[in-house]
DNA sequence: AATGAATGAGCCTTCATTCAT
DNA sequence: TATGAATGAAGGCTCATTCAT
């Protein structure tokens, strides 16, 4: 039951694309196999049961989601608070674009209950929601940043962050916008930058610094 | 096969707090005609089959989304852009809370590729993104607005409003905000107007007001 | 959902006869209905799952059992210990006879660890020795029998009774005894009285009565 | 692929156990791997399938048993037919309560049918049933014995000496006598001894030599 | 001698739906 | 209008078994 079998890795392949086409419950066992080309009791042999399928991709995403945040706390004293979350926002965006098929899913499925994604997921977001807690606060203390609640700033990023996710077939469909390209995650960085500086950065830094018109 | 059988509105209750809780997929015709204390036949009756009840779930949610915004509109030229789309906010914020069972889960199904969903949906979108457009050209026109995009900006505006909804768990549970406290929507809107105020209004003509900080 | 569906009925019989034949566990519900000519959901639709079935099965046996055990005990009095136990057997290999299918399966069945069948049995056994003791603890007291122990008699007496059922291939394939036969009923019935005259009988009363040579 | 290996020693144990427990057909090859601590393609190794493993058990039980018996008939001229058989069936008494758990999945796996079973069992039933004859046909010849009719008795003795294993959990759990003790076993002896004498013993000879009450 | 990977068949159950009443 | 009975299809999962190593 080696980490690294080929049927392994295309069962995970074939769930990651249809969970996040179909959602996870209309996405049978059957599907996943077929599209992974193996046989369907594989699935129960490499991750107990379709559960642990959901569970696997859904903190290995997490799991690597948290580290990016993790490694990038560390450039907190170089980069300074503004710094350090211009660059995390730029890099989750990045994130979400290379792994949009997990995040979208992970988003989209999140929305529901079930008592396996919660036990999971609170884990999860209550690091990310500290990690970002500590910038904005180092931003605070250093009179870098206005006095925000956090909860109510990182509700909004979060908002942000996703929306290309959560909406994307709103945004291609309807919209015209397609969250993959590269140009449009560019585009879409520069607003977010835009919403940050006027949202948080202290305004008399910003005019004295006369930076971001 | 009256439009207001007691039969008929219990299954609807059912379906909507089911499909908000498990999703569509995860909720059996047998649940809701369960919770709504009839017969499961009467699914049938009514609607035709389950995608028949997803299906007026969402068409009567979006009709009377739509209306909101329709009639909004008509405000247009007496509120002016700036004022509409304000007043505009405020009442989907508001709309989404009272319906905040239907708005979840609209949002939520949205995100799943299925034929259903995308014929009904599209309709719907392509309106609002209409009448938003409309909104957002006129205050361009009138300088009172920044030549923004209107589809970047209907993505953002779209990912704030839909945020408490979407990350409902993850607000409540992580964050401790309560999306459907009238105390949380108030500070919400706040946030949303001042994310309006700094992105879209025309700067020269805030600072002429005075207005907002 | 009627307690005399057609349908119900020819699932009960289909059940008893393959359980019987091939057990409990070597019998598939796809078995049981394509035996009763109805669709498999069926078994679901009354009886909950296939562990219904069972139940179903073996309490509806037990109960009739039990029923004759204690309809029987009222004649205590009128036929006296004696009597009483000597037609209580003869009804017993009656009843064994007529209802074979669920006798040698709840007996065969009965010798395997499943929790179902402890909580569901130990119930029906606990007052079948009860009832029994009753009548051997009437007839020593009143002189009739010798004093046995209970539970030994009643264990050998079980031993003696379910013998044809336990052992039935044996007997009709080894020894060609054929237990369904009411000739070898009859024949087996004797043994068994004798086995009791000896046994449990009290000698001196039975020399003196002259009986049973 | 000898015949000694821990391996193949270690799945029969576990087999044994649980088919005992459990019944052949409710424990799956991957219970009786875990159980042995092997590696379940080790069935297919040793004894090509499931089949294969049951044949064994019920074999090589049989066969010591068969093997008892044999070497018993071998003290018939010198016992007697009287003697022999009440030190045949102490033996057996012995033998099923040092094998119980072979015995009992046995006699339980016994009552259905199978080809397999049928085949395999019908020539050790057979020759059982035939030292059997002999030894009670030499009783009769002698004037020992009653004239008893071999297979009736033959029946009843079944009976008598499987009680304790087929009810076991009756006995244990309703009657509270434990068929595993050395004491039961030398009381349930006695019992049976009982039995035999005033069933099959020659009542003149009995009386004359004044034995058993 | 023994294993882990992989399979196809089959398991029990639940599903949405139909239909006579 | 509303129901209970009944169905065929599909669901997730476990099974015994094979095979290369």
């Amino acid at each position: 039951m080696s980490r690294n079998s080929e049927t392994r890795n295309s069962i995970i392949d074939a769930a990651l694309y249809l969970f996040h086409i179909k959602g996870f419950h209309a996405t049978s066992v059957r599907d996943i196999s077929a599209r992974a080309g193996v046989n369907s009791a594989n699935i129960s042999y490499y991750f107990k049961n379709k559960n642990g399928l959901l569970e696997h991709c859904l903190t290995s995403f997490l799991d690597e989601y948290l580290q990016l945040i993790e490694h990038h706390l560390e450039t907190l004293f170089i980069a300074g608070p503004e710094g350090c979350l211009r660059s995390l926002i730029k890099e989750i965006l990045a994130f979400q674009r290379s792994n949009h098929l997990a995040a979208r899913f992970v988003y989209g499925e999140l929305s529901f209950d079930s008592s396996l994604n919660r036990e999971i997921l609170s884990t999860y977001w209550t690091k990310e929601k500290y990690y970002l807690t500590t910038i904005l606060e180092a931003g605070v203390e250093g009179g870098v940043f206005r006095k925000v609640s956090p909860p109510m700033f990182i509700l909004q990023l979060k908002g942000l962050l996703t929306a290309p996710l959560l909406h994307a077939h709103y945004s291609m469909e309807v919209l015209y916008q397609f969250p993959q390209e590269e140009f449009f995650t560019a585009k879409y960085l520069d607003e977010i930058y835009e919403y940050m500086d006027h949202h948080i950065l202290n305004p008399y830094i910003r005019i004295a610094a006369g930076m971001h018109g």
